[in-house]
DNA sequence: AGATCAAATATCCTATAGGATTGTCGGACC
DNA sequence: GGTCCGACAATCCTATAGGATATTTGATCT
């Protein structure tokens, strides 16, 4: 018989059709096969995924309610539109409001097994590989602050700074490696002010590549 | 014939039934009709709105989504549990995070008619009234730093800042509406520094209010 | 060519019925 | 008395059909 123990595997809870259809259409929205601003019809998912319409819409309705896409009444549904510069420049004064003061809390609380896990992204093979790690990298990061709330406002955000980075194929530069390593190195030594300070010029000198990439 | 002219009044475009039910049971749940940790099934709500399952579904995914209900496989909807102390730190951590920079914000940019529009609720008939007030007042200063972020985080927040504080029927005390007095001076002022401090301290205090009321 | 109007299409919304799964309650058994 | 088991109820999920409404398209007219 088997050796493994059965115990040490929680039960596995099926969370219903709505939530595998809500993760689907979202990964498709990430990796640009839903192109922003493109019509995404109920029937058509309905025909594509073989399931029934009603957790098609209940996911359609959570990822509206996430602001991925939008309802226009008896027009259907289409996924937001790319972010322009406004939209760009409110994300990232968010973003500097939040994210140094998360860094500042993790250096002080945030587990040791936890912060084995950061990894900076030098050794990403792609570019979709580096995207995946920085998402995580920050998401471990607002974790480590110990507060819900950030953590769940930072991964909504940082969901459109993935669509926005993947729109424009933007490359992986040497200077947000470095920007990592120095947060991690500041983590690390459980210095918290200099975690904030990492963390400040990281978002920073990120919001300054991305925003060369629009000028209207 | 009417005096009235039809171009002054934008076209009603109604956006559909999922949108109705979502703010009348958001609405219940506000008003504390459908209290925290109580169930709330599909087909009752068909029964008792007169509507049909799908906009049911659509606007409880929607709630699900915003963290005002929460849905278990096979066994239907529940409100979510009235917060604990643990929560009530985090969401005031949180807002002490973005609430004194939207008071700055808004006292160098804020329209001058919405300015008008601020009251402290010193003349507030009932508890309802003011805790109307009190949410229209916060929603006003995030408006005015022009983050729709920000806006609508502090709205996702204030909901659940309402429903504690019905739970425990707390007093209208006067230190809140001299707080919001302090703060409505120092924006009026356009004086950013000022209206920081005020906002912060009208948050801790505010915070230390509703802290006593739990001890676990 | 450009604008105007009507038909066609696509979509949402409703309604109803039935199968599948889970939680619960009461009784039988040790 | 405590524990196990089966029926019941509640709920979610599916499926299908039809009506209502917005968008699109194409033809007609100026």
């Amino acid at each position: 018989m088997p050796a493994v123990n059965d115990m040490d595997r929680p039960i596995v809870r099926p969370s219903g059709l709505a939530e595998e259809v809500y993760r689907r259409i979202r990964a498709d929205i990430l990796s640009l096969r839903l192109p922003p601003d493109s019509r995404v019809s109920v029937d058509s998912l309905v025909r594509e995924l073989g399931v029934s319409q009603t957790p098609i819409r209940e996911a359609l309705s959570m990822l509206e309610a996430n602001g991925l896409v939008s309802k226009r009444h008896f027009a259907g549904y289409a996924t937001s539109p790319r972010m322009d510069r406004a939209q760009l420049d409110e994300l990232f004064e968010f973003r500097l409001l939040i994210e140094p003061h998360a860094a500042r809390k993790a250096a002080e609380g945030m587990a040791d097994s936890d912060m084995g896990r950061l990894a900076s992204g030098e050794s990403a093979p792609s570019h979709d590989a580096f995207a995946d790690m920085d998402t995580e990298f920050h998401r471990l990061i607002a974790q480590g602050a110990g507060n819900h709330l950030i953590a769940d406002s930072l991964a909504r955000l940082h969901i459109h700074v993935h669509i926005f980075r993947s729109c424009f194929r933007s490359e992986i530069t040497e200077e947000a490696v470095h920007e990592h390593n120095a947060i991690i190195a500041a983590l690390r030594a459980r210095d918290g002010a200099r975690a904030e300070a990492a963390m400040r010029r990281h978002i920073e000198r990120s919001y300054g590549r991305l925003r060369d990439f629009i000028k209207d």
